[in-house]
DNA sequence: TGTTGGCACTCCGGACCGGCGAGTGCCAGC
DNA sequence: GCTGGCACTCGCCGGTCCGGAGTGCCAACA
């Protein structure tokens, strides 16, 4: 995380300082315009008059914690404002038994028909919860196993080809062929194919599988050669490629967002789709919850908007993100929370079936 | 098509008034701006002073065809004006081959991985030519034919069950048993079910097979009645239920629609799906093209944006319909022709595999 | 009779203005 | 170190004014 802003090293806030930043950021988060000694010296708890509340206000706004849209309007916190806030001011209460409940509710595998089902109900999960917008990343796949190759048959030279991977995530694929081959080569093609990647991940198998194939006895090569190299471009996809998202509209219901190119802006992005998953790769790597507070994020278009984010595993390998964008002022005591719970319930259920 | 207008009983209007109304609506199509006597004095090609050209816009506002926003602004079509414009006014000139090439391009069954990948480039490409929003309902499957069952033993009490449809469509599901299938049984009921289908719809046989399976010896049944049933959901599933968007981003270009409200409601039925679908089956019940314009849809929030659709087909059988939504100001000489022939390409890349 | 120029009128949008309210920074006094 | 007081700065709101665009109507003309 970059040290956002060219400030002092750090002044170390008083205890009186603290509680006006957290009560202005909270109300701020809470009703979205500026807020001002008056109201911070009702509100506080600290029995000082505003005129005091602004002699803190002035130190906060030096240290780069807070600002003034303009000379006469309330306060506003920056990005380092919100961030000293999560971290060290928030007071984060778990989520309630009925809530936890409500989420593993909606995601047992139950009714969902696959996979991908399941990281859709999740992204609405959160998008419901939170009013924000909800966003899960599809499994990485580079490290999932493969525990199943099929062919089934389709017609003359049209084969239908099945993999399953771990994590009931199923993907399917016609081939097409120059010759047709007989039910029982498919199956031996697809025995000797479920064996070799025997519930290994196709990047560890793949180079020495191809030479070995190199070696045999060739006519069932075509087939089997395009099979791993689908199934090779099949893992290469997705975590780096694709993500779930809903909700979005929830956005527009956020003033500081109500500009129609702003929207459109952000809009964009969510549909081309790299930036957010360059964002999200860095909480895949750092294997915890990831909260990036406007420009944190590195990249213009998302400075006014938060994202927070957490990795979901399938038997104890991280393989994706979710999390919720919103604006910056969203109540992070609520959300973190929920996408942290999320994120294990959606493990949960995606590695709890064998 | 409901008569909308409470007005005269056709006054025929004259060539001129025709004239008038044409370069109004092509004017006003073009730059989104209310017209006046002036412009069109200018433009319409007849050799009039602007006074004169007043007196037929009378008229064509006493028939209901224009309508001022307000008292000293030029005018702009109604519904109805467009749906004359539309219906006699508009020369429709056909794509140049190569727009053809390039749609028929895009459309080849070559890289697309399933048929469903196709149906959304079909949707994106709607949306690339035109700029506007680009849609595609999922093929309806009640007519649809059951080409093949196929069953695939995950591990003890799973199995993978595969439904090969017509046109490319792959369904898959994981269905969890209460006992172990051996794999001579999966394969004794997969040729059992495939035969029972034999390129029939599931609508057609259901009841007839779920009836012949009471009374069989009993231990394939669990199996074959919720593979049976699945199908049977799948099959309704689809076409009413829905379809691919592509470029909703594009509205927001329209100054006509740029208020965040309008906006909001319009996404808001798109992800809600219902009106849009309604809308789209009766296109789908008139099997030609049909284009709906403003308040003719019947949906208030379709108020202010026209649908152009056109069904498509599956080996001669009308299962989906296409189309494009965009402002009411749209080119519409340049995009009836884009849906048409998206159509007719889409059904010919759809059954032009067996 | 149809066409035209002229004219008064309407309306929108932008610019400008002044007052109000909210909030600030600073200072002097407690 | 806290506080009340005070002058000051803005943004916002409503009102007014003006120019431009376009209209409807009328009287004159071919």
């Amino acid at each position: 995380m970059p040290d956002n802003l060219p400030h002092k090293p750090d002044p170390e806030l008083s205890e009186r300082a603290r509680t006006v930043l957290r009560t202005l950021v909270e109300r701020y988060i809470r009703d979205g315009e500026p807020v001002g000694s008056r109201t911070l010296a009702r509100t506080s708890g600290l029995e000082l008059s505003p005129a005091s509340i602004r002699n803190v206000l002035a130190d906060l706004e030096e240290a780069g914690l807070i600002a003034a849209p303009h000379t006469s309007a309330g306060r506003v916190p920056t990005a380092s404002g919100y961030r000293l806030f999560v971290d060290s001011l928030l007071k984060v209460e778990p989520l309630g038994q009925q809530e936890v409940a409500r989420i593993s509710e909606h995601l047992r595998l139950g009714e969902a028909e696959s996979g991908e089902a399941l990281l859709a109900s999740a992204s609405a999960m959160l998008s419901g919860i939170t009013r924000l917008v909800g966003v899960v990343t599809l499994p990485r796949r580079e490290h999932v196993e493969i525990e199943q190759i099929e062919f089934v048959p389709l017609s003359a030279r049209r084969v239908l080809v099945i993999l399953v991977l771990a994590g009931q995530q199923i993907q399917n694929r016609i081939l097409r062929l120059d010759r047709d081959f007989s039910p029982a080569e498919l199956q031996q093609a697809a025995n000797y194919l479920s064996s070799a990647f025997a519930g290994q991940s196709v990047m560890k198998v793949r180079a020495q599988l191809l030479q070995e194939m190199r070696q045999m006895h060739g006519h069932l090569n075509a087939l089997m050669t395009a099979t791993v190299e689908w199934a090779d471009q099949v893992s290469q996809r997705s975590a780096q490629e694709d993500y779930v998202l809903a909700g979005e509209l929830n956005l527009m219901d956020f003033k500081e967002l109500s500009a129609v190119d702003k929207l459109r802006a952000l809009f964009d992005t969510f549909t081309r789709k790299r930036d957010i998953l360059h964002l999200l790769d860095q909480a895949i790597d750092a294997e915890e919850m990831q909260i990036f507070i406007g420009e944190e994020s590195g990249h213009s278009v998302l400075d006014e908007v938060s994202v927070v984010s957490a990795p979901y595993s399938i038997d104890d390998r991280v393989v994706g993100v979710l999390g919720v964008i919103g604006p910056r002022r969203m109540a992070y005591d609520r959300v973190i929370p929920v996408v942290d719970v999320t994120a294990r319930l959606l493990g949960a259920a995606l590695d709890h079936q064998r």
